[in-house]
Formats: structure tokens, C-alpha cells, sequence
DNA sequence: ATTCGATGTGTACGGTGTCAACATCAAAGT
DNA sequence: ACTTTGATGTTGACACCGTACACATCGAAT
């Protein structure tokens, strides 16, 4: 019957990736899925429970053998999202020497991470997300010590002007965040910059704020 | 019969509430309840259409005659948390003569604002607004325009660095605008911070913002 | 070979935004 | 004064969502 059918194509899809039990690595296609909807043009608006199991190819309330709850998804995706904006910060900050342009690379990385995912993004500072959840916290700590350590280094260099390291970090981070946000969430009208590309917004921004927290 | 006796009650209520016709001014009270709510508890999360009718004693397709849909109710919210806004700033604007402490005040107001009003900052910045919507786009023109002025000022005083005004404009409020989600948000976790109150980091990051625009 | 625990299914509940057909009522036109 | 009409509110439906529970299934430990 269609039903047979149906049923085994999915058992076979689910064999095919590297299955352990019952039916394939469940958690991590579930994961994945979410990753690939959050990166359509839908957003993260259009990340469902129900949509992700869909393409995981099993029932609605499947994946709930392995999360206790959307929210507890959503870490997930969030914590992947901090991992990958940490390696994007890191991977721009590897090629430059100066420590004051290291931390102006930074920033730019940061707002060019968030703009060029947008629903990822919006994930990762949903207002629903569980702040307890361990691993979310970790990652977000290490994307944000990823920017104390460049404000650090430079205030050693002494190209950063001396002061509470922690409250220099706390202001970058509110200007590159708040800026990320006006961007994905298009609100640049009133600015009169709109059409300009997010880098070279965040180029400016960035280097305004350098020029602020610079040793003079 | 019970029913009649609801009905009636119902009417009275709207009556009472200076009315033009039918039932009172039931856009009016939509809009008045919609602020009600996002200023509880529960706040943006616990703003749905159908809770809305029922504070306004009306059915869940009432609203429909009234609004094309939940997001134009949205935008009426915004627009008069982003008038709030707006007075907000001048209010505190106004007790400050000189014009780089007019500056700082500014911004201090506009954090406490979203922290003092955090489900209606979240509608006013959710991601569904209509940006196309008139009366928001004036609001949020008005108020983005209240910090220009003060930066214009500032410059025109010498107190200011000179350069473009639209963009140190920009990066003043991503600054406020990402403290005040990080606030709300209750993302302070990472920086170790947490336990401040609002108006201390507002202050902080304020002042090293404007640390870094003034002239020099 | 049997049991058992983990995993997926089916079905159900209450909630949401939205729509279309209907009912009501104030005001305009005759 | 009577009718018509257009704006407003109601009813009931639809498709979706998150979540819960009883049931089926199947790999692995006994």
C-alpha cells in the first residue's frame, strides 16, 4: 500500500546517514534542519517544530524523544550560531598584526556574520531562549571573550586607551549587536543610509568606535 | 437569559466609553489594550489579537474591522511607544544645558526607556513590523531625528568632534539600541555585569561613547 | 528466545491568525 | 415615517502551531 511505501522510503533515507538505531541519528537531522531553515529566506520565523520534523522525515512529535521542547531546539541552533560567529570573528582577527585594526576587524566580522545570516542570527537573540542551557552560555561566553581578549591586547599594546576592559567590551558589543539588528531587521530608513552594504556600515560604526576607545 | 444579560453588559461598556456608534470606540480600546498587555508580565509574547478582543468585550473577528491584520495592530503599538520614546528624550534633554551632557542624557533616556517599557521596546523592534506603515515611519523618524539634533548641536557647539552627523548618529544608536536589547533581553551573563542596574550601564557605556565623539 | 527500554506513530487538546457568511443597528434617502 | 444601506460585530470554520499521552516497534541486553 502507499502507506508501506512511504514508510520504508523513509527508513531508508534515515539508514543512509550514518544511522546508529532505530531510525538513523534523529537529534542531529532534526539540528540540522532547523540550521537549513533558519538559512532560507523565511527566516526564523518559519522555524517550526513541525516543519523540521517534516524534513527529518518522521512525525511531529518525534522530536520530542530528543528535545523536551522547541526551546530546548532552539539552544541548540543558538549555541551552533555563537560557535560559528566565534570562528568568523577569530578567522578575520588571524589576519591582521595591529591590535587596534584586529579589534576593528572584529566588530566588522561581527555585523557581517549577523547580516549575512539573518534568521541565524535572530535565533541566537530570540527573547524565548533558555539562558541556563549550558552549552548556550558557553558559547556565547567564548564569542564574547573572543572580543575582552582583543580589547585586552590592545590596552597592553597600548593602542587601547586604559580603563574597566569589561565596560569597553560591554560598549562594543552593544554597538556592533545594535547595529546588527537595525540592518537584518531593516530599519535603516530613518538613518537616510539605506542601500549602503551592511560593511560598509559596520565600517564606519567600527571605526567611530576605535577612534573613541583609542589611546590618544 | 445569560446571554442577554452578557450582551447588555457588554454594550454598557463600550457606551460608557464615549461612544460614536454602535459599540464605542472600539479601535481606540484594540489599541488601548494591546498596550495594557504589553506592559504586564507576560509582555510582546502575551499580545495576541484574540486577548485583545476579549479586553475589549468583543469577539475574536471584531478586530478585523478595524485592522487588516495582527501586524497593522502591531504598528499602531509601536507608534506610540516610539512617540513615548521620543518624549522621553526631550524630557530629560531639556534639563541639560550644555550640549555634550545633553548628549549623554539622551542616550541614558533611551535605555531606560526600554528597560522601564520592555514588551512594548520589543514590539516596537519586532521583526514583523510593516516598515511601510506611515504614522511608524514618522514616529521612529522622530525619534532617531531627537539624537541627530543632538549630535548637530553638539557639533555646532565644538563640543562634538566634527564629521558626518548621520553617522555618528548610527553608531550612537546601535549602541543604546543593542544595550537595551541586551538588557531586556537579560543577556548580561557574559560580560560578568550582571546585577547592575540598567541606568549604571546606560551611564557607562554612554560616557564612553561620548568620551569617544567628543572634540578633541 | 524473551524482555525491556529507547524511539517513532497516532490521535487529541487548546491556542493562534484569518476568512466568509450572517446579523444588527445608526444614519441617509425617500 | 418607512425603507435601504453600509459600517460594525458575531458565528463558525479552516489550517496551523506546541504539547501530551497511549500505543507500536525494534535493537540490544538478559
Amino acid at each position: 500500500m502507499a502507506d508501506d511505501s512511504k514508510r520504508r522510503s523513509i527508513r531508508n533515507r534515515a539508514r543512509s546517514a550514518g544511522s546508529t538505531y532505530h531510525h538513523g541519528d534523529l537529534r542531529r537531522a532534526l539540528i540540522d534542519g532547523a540550521l537549513a531553515i533558519v538559512a532560507e529566506p523565511g527566516g526564523a520565523e518559519a522555524l517550526t517544530l513541525r516543519e523540521v520534523a517534516r524534513r527529518a522525515g518522521v512525525t511531529h512529535a518525534a522530536p520530542y524523544r530528543h528535545f523536551e521542547n522547541k526551546d530546548q531546539l532552539l539552544c541548540e541552533v543558538a549555541e551552533e550560531g555563537f560557535r560559528k560567529l566565534t570562528d568568523a570573528m577569530a578567522a578575520r582577527a588571524a589576519r591582521v598584526r595591529d591590535s587596534l585594526a584586529r579589534y576593528r576587524a572584529i566588530g566588522t566580522a561581527y555585523v557581517e556574520f549577523a547580516a549575512a545570516n539573518p534568521g541565524h542570527y535572530r535565533v541566537m537573540f530570540g527573547a524565548r531562549l533558555d539562558h541556563g542551557h549550558p552549552g548556550l552560555a558557553e558559547a556565547a561566553q567564548t564569542a564574547f571573550d573572543t572580543l575582552v581578549g582583543a580589547i585586552v591586547a590592545g590596552q597592553k599594546a597600548g593602542q587601547l586607551r586604559s580603563g574597566s576592559a569589561m565596560e569597553m567590551a560591554l560598549t562594543s558589543w552593544s554597538a556592533v549587536h545594535g547595529l546588527a539588528m537595525i540592518v537584518i531587521d531593516g530599519r535603516l530608513a530613518p538613518t537616510g543610509l539605506p542601500g549602503k552594504s551592511p560593511t560598509a556600515l559596520a565600517r564606519s560604526v567600527v571605526r567611530l568606535l576605535a577612534d573613541g576607545m583609542a589611546a590618544r
